[in-house]
DNA sequence: TTAAACTTTCAATAATAATTGAAATATAGA
DNA sequence: TCTATATTTCAATTATTATTGAAAGTTTAA
């Protein structure tokens, strides 16, 4: 497989992959554009290369930023700005656990919360509502703990223990 | 709060929430309603709570089935058939994480393992591709390793353990 | 075997989300 | 300040995805 084979397959997939978790195509072949890229990129070239529009390009950066996971550049004597990605695939997941956790776990344990400490009205209606919403609660904030923490490890050790344990 | 209210809250939540996974809401919301009844329910019951058509109900219950967290019932002496949903929040999880490995890890996995073993022909860019997607499978195949191993925990003592060591 | 009860399928339509492109805005150097 | 260069915004458009509803298909019991 040649370079460019390579890089369009993963460019490629790597969109797809982000429309299954709610990631628009455009956001993620950006990323993988600039995660794969030895230089930072302007965003001319950006369009160029992915074959999008300015507008697009322009506010798909602006989201894979507020994301914290591309940032911006500035070479000296030149106008224009340059883009680059988070590199380390460590901070890269720990960065979109943390905004995951923050955008949409966090929300929906607050609802859980809430439905699940309703007054319960001796129904056996309300009786399962509360049964059922206080265990998902619960089950969502382990594995919302066990994610960010596990992401967090300062050398990942922990992880390789894990998977020496698990595997 | 009341049954109504909290009912319709977790319901929408759950279909909001579905549709930032890549899940349509009807089938999200067909889940929750399942999710927190004390009885299945008839395909009826469903258009009407639901407020959505028969065919829409039909191919999401389909999908559900697929999914493997939402069964049929065949009710003696009834013609309909009745659904309802697993109940245990942890084999919710073990399915729901099986699937998402079957239908979308596994596959990204593939591609990755793909380009990252392509030829290096002594290029900057072909080595950072291949450093960065070598990377990112390792991190991706680690992930998905601790990921299934935590949720098929037989008794979940491990689970346990772990929130324990990192709360 | 027939017919009523029920479910599935799928082309048409509606709803939603992504993308464009040009005008408005911002910025840095002359 | 002025102008050229670059970026952002957003209404209009296009593309994608979800939903409907009626016809076709299936099943069961008389």
């Amino acid at each position: 497989m040649d370079y460019q084979t390579a890089k369009e397959k993963f460019i490629t997939t790597w969109g797809s992959f982000g429309s299954m978790w709610g990631i628009n195509k455009a956001m993620a072949q950006i990323h993988a554009l600039l995660f794969i890229s030895p230089t930072s990129l302007s965003m001319e070239e950006i369009m160029e290369e992915l074959q999008i529009s300015r507008g697009n390009t322009s506010m798909n950066l602006r989201q894979l930023m507020d994301w914290g996971i591309v940032y911006k550049e500035h070479k000296t004597g030149e106008r224009k700005e340059y883009f680059a990605s988070e590199k380390d695939v460590q901070e890269l997941a720990r960065q979109i656990a943390k905004e995951r956790s923050r955008r949409e776990i966090k929300p929906a344990l607050r609802v859980l919360k809430e439905v699940s400490t309703m007054k319960d009205d001796g129904t056996t209606k309300t009786k399962e509502l509360i049964k059922q919403t206080k265990a998902l609660h619960e089950l969502a904030d382990t594995a919302d703990t066990i994610m960010n923490n596990i992401v967090n490890q300062d050398q990942n050790w922990i992880t390789k223990t894990l998977v020496k344990l698990l595997k």
